[in-house]
DNA sequence: AGATTTCTGTATCGATCGATGCGGAACTCG
DNA sequence: CGAGTTCCGCATCGATCGATACAGAAATCT
């Protein structure tokens, strides 16, 4: 037999937290920040407005969270690919699991980091600077492991790793544009494959 | 002396439905289709919601006309450089028309057919698909442009079209989230000619 | 058991959303 | 001039926005 374990005192939660905020990411990630209305993202989190209120705060709260496991899960693969070994395989696996992650079927199309709240009213702007925040340390860190390139001799001397991670990154955000626009998974990789034909970048 | 030309019977209008179409575009362009509240537009217009209405039908219709003005204005530099007389001039062209326009000082950072409505909630869907339309036409039309170089010899006959338009405005859609994001247009151009230093894509 | 604490469902808050009704003002006609 | 037509300012519409108040339900404590 195992003992019982002292929860917490007070009637326990209803539902689960963690599969809530994932719903709650996918509403956000579809519909984008102001796009995703209170009453569908708890019908979408099957709890009540009140419940949610409790459980992350408010709804700018609740995107911060969502934006977290959006980060640890979809996107996941930025940071898989900046441990690749060479300058060469972090590009080429930033770009295919961009290429794989906004255009997922059965998932939103395109990147919630992007199309959370590129523009947005004045109640909007916390979370739209969140979002540049976001996108402009995705590519300080890809700058960051291309200067460990350089200075490991996988990249040359003269090689500029800002410039670098700016071409990476840009592609990047541009695929999840033209993935939201519904163009299909393969042209988008074929075009990210013949963009790092030529690196590092001639 | 002049003949007075006979009017429209009628009170006339008070405003420039071009100056006030101007300013709406402009405040669609930082702030989103949805992030942009009536109150806001007639505001920045200089009109009531009733002379908004009689001129340009509703919100959506407002924004559509504000799409075509944006086209015809601040990014015509797209048009301009269909025309430049090779293959590398066009795409030299668009990226550099790009970086200007998402990076003026004094203007919304960003493009309004990317940003205006990227995803939307259920009243934006209309809005969200005319800009994906908006988007794809523009790499077809690019598209387009490198076929006839390829037909005429200024791009080898084994250059995709396709591809090359697809990593074009792939960049240049990329830059607009830079721009959007914060990032200097000093920066975004460096960036624009080393991804152009070899065309046509080895 | 009773007391205490926490969570949930309903009902609703004031503010803002996009969109209109209405009466008076401003113009061209005859 | 008066009649006809159009435009504009003000007030307001129903719907929806994000956010809460309140009371009852469900758990752990002594």
């Amino acid at each position: 037999m195992r003992t019982k374990q002292s929860g917490p005192i007070g009637r326990p939660r209803g539902f689960d937290p963690g599969e809530a905020l994932e719903r709650a990411m996918l509403v956000f990630w579809e519909h984008g920040y102001e796009g995703a209305s209170l009453a569908r993202l708890t019908d979408a989190m099957g709890i009540s407005t009140t419940s949610m209120y409790a459980a992350f705060g408010n709804k700018e709260e609740l995107f911060r969270k969502a934006l977290e496991r959006y980060t640890e899960g979809p996107s996941a693969y930025l940071a898989r690919a900046l441990e690749q070994p060479t300058a060469l395989g972090v590009a080429t696996a930033i770009l295919a699991g961009t290429v794989r992650t906004t255009t997922r079927p059965a998932h939103p199309h395109g990147c919630l980091g992007v199309q959370g709240a590129l523009a947005a009213s004045d109640s909007g702007r916390g979370v739209r600077d969140l979002l540049a925040a976001w996108r402009n340390d995705g590519c300080s860190r890809v700058r960051e492991r291309f200067q460990r390139a350089v200075d490991d001799g996988d990249l040359p001397p003269d090689a500029d790793p800002g410039l670098l991670a700016r071409y990476v990154t840009t592609l990047a955000f541009g695929i999840t544009v033209q993935a939201a626009s519904g163009v299909g998974r393969d042209e988008l990789q074929e075009m990210a494959d013949a963009a790092l034909r030529n690196w590092p970048l001639p």
